[in-house]
DNA sequence: AATTGAAAATACCGATTGGTATGATTATAT
DNA sequence: ATATAATCATACCAATCGGTATTTTCAATT
C-alpha cells in the first residue's frame, strides 16, 4: 500500500481497539502489527516506543471523542438537554465499542491503563492526566450551564463537581465491566450524577428500562 | 525454612505488594518468586496457576481488609461516626500501602486488574466480584444505619446509594493513582460522598487541610 | 532408624516479549 | 531518468513469559 498516513492509522485504532479489549501491558507489539497487517518493520518506523504508540493512540482517540462532545454540548441545547445527551452517550459508546466481543463494558482504557501504570511508565499516566484535562473543561462548562440556569440545588463547586463527576463515571465504567454488565451501568449512572450535582427534584427522570437480553413482551 | 503455610503467605502478601505496585499481567511468576525468596518449584507445588494465585491472594487480601472494616463498622459507633472512619480508614489505607514506592496512591488492584481483564481471564473478573458482594454487604449496614437515624435528606434506595459510593471511590482512587496526588483524594472523597448520600447540611465536616510535601509555616 | 510423602530446588521447555539491524521497495524531487 | 529519502519487510536479538519434569531435601509417622 505504501501510504505512510494510512499505516500509522491503522497501527492507531488496531492498538486502541486491542487495547479496549484487555489491556497496555497484556497486548503486545507483535498483535498489534499482526492484526494491523503491517509488520514490525512499518511499527518502529513510525513509533520510537510501545507506550510512545500507546500516547499517541490516546490523542488519536480524544480526537473522535472530542467531535461526539461538542456534538451533544452544542449551545442549541438546553444544559438539562447536554446532561442527557452525556448520559446516552456514555451508555451508547459502550455499546459501540465492545461489538464483535463478549465483553458488555469496556469503560475507557486510557485511564484503566493509566491507573496501573507502575511507576516507571509515566508517559501512560500523562497520557490519562492530558486527557483528564480535556474531559474537564467540557464537565465544568455543563456545571456551570446547569447552575446557572437554576437546575441544580444548593450552591456548589463546579470544578470540584466536574471531577466527581469524573470519578464516578469511571468507577462505574470499571464495575460494569468485571460485572460484564451494561444494563448494571445503565441502572446506577443517571442516579449516582442526578445526585452528585444534586439536580432538582422536578428535572430528574428515570431510567430509559433496562434491555433485557431476552426481550420479554408484555403479555 | 520448610515451613508451608509461611512460604504460602509469602507468596500471596509478595504477590498482593507487587501487583498493587503495577498490574497483574506485568508482574511475572519469576519476580513474584524473586521477591519472596523462593523458588519457582515451591511457587507451583502450592498454586497450580498464576490466575489461581491471584484469586487467591485476593481473599488474602479480603480477610485482611475485613478486620479493618469490622472495627470502624463496630456498632459502639454512631453511623455518622462510622462515616468518619470510613473515609480515614481510604485515606490511611492508601498511605500506608504506598510505603517506599513513589506510589502516593494505590488503589485497589483488585478491581482495577478486573477492569481490564481480557474477555478468557474470567477468574480474575470472578474475583473481584466475589469482593464487591462482601463490601456492598458493609456499605449497605453503614447507609442503613445513616438512613434509620435521621441523617440524610430524602429517600433513597439504601442498595443502589451503597453501590454509587463504591463506584465513587474506586474511580477516585485510580484518578489519585493517575495524578499520583494523595491530597487530590483528600479533596474530593469527602464532599463526593456527601454528595452521594445526601447527608444533611447540619452534620456535613470539612476536610482535614491537606498535606502539602513541605509544610509552609504560617509567617 | 527406616519409611514415606510433602516441600522445595534445579533445570529446562516452547512461546513470546519489546526492540534492532539491515535490506528491499517505492514515492518524490530534481 | 536519476538521486534521495521515506516507507516497509525480513530476520534476528537477548530476555522474559507461564509452566513442567525431575530430583533433592526435610519432617513427620511408624
Amino acid at each position: 500500500m505504501r501510504n505512510a498516513a494510512e499505516t500509522r492509522e491503522k497501527l492507531l485504532d488496531t492498538a486502541i481497539r486491542l487495547i479496549w479489549q484487555s489491556n497496555y501491558s497484556s497486548v503486545g507489539v507483535n498483535e498489534i502489527c499482526k492484526q494491523a497487517g503491517v509488520t514490525k518493520g512499518a511499527f518502529y518506523h513510525h513509533f520510537e516506543t510501545k507506550a510512545d504508540l500507546y500516547v499517541e493512540a490516546s490523542r488519536h482517540y480524544w480526537a473522535s471523542m472530542k467531535l461526539d462532545l461538542d456534538q451533544i454540548y452544542s449551545p442549541s441545547y438546553s444544559p438539562l438537554e447536554q446532561l442527557d445527551n452525556l448520559i446516552s452517550l456514555i451508555i451508547e459508546k459502550q455499546h459501540h465499542e465492545s461489538v464483535d466481543s463478549q465483553i458488555e463494558v469496556v469503560g475507557c482504557p486510557f485511564f484503566t491503563s493509566a491507573g496501573q501504570a507502575g511507576a516507571c511508565e509515566n508517559k501512560i499516566r500523562e497520557a490519562a492526566v492530558e486527557m483528564e484535562g480535556h474531559v474537564q473543561k467540557y464537565s465544568v462548562a455543563l456545571i456551570r450551564g446547569l447552575k446557572a440556569d437554576g437546575y441544580l440545588n444548593g450552591d456548589l463547586d463546579v470544578e470540584q463537581v466536574a471531577r466527581l463527576l469524573h470519578h464516578f463515571v469511571q468507577g462505574l465504567l470499571m464495575y460494569g465491566r468485571v460485572m460484564n454488565s451494561l444494563d448494571a451501568v445503565r441502572v446506577d449512572l443517571r442516579a449516582g450524577i442526578y445526585r452528585l450535582v444534586d439536580l432538582k427534584e422536578e428535572y430528574r427522570r428515570d431510567n430509559e428500562p433496562v434491555s433485557s437480553t431476552t426481550k420479554v413482551d408484555a403479555a
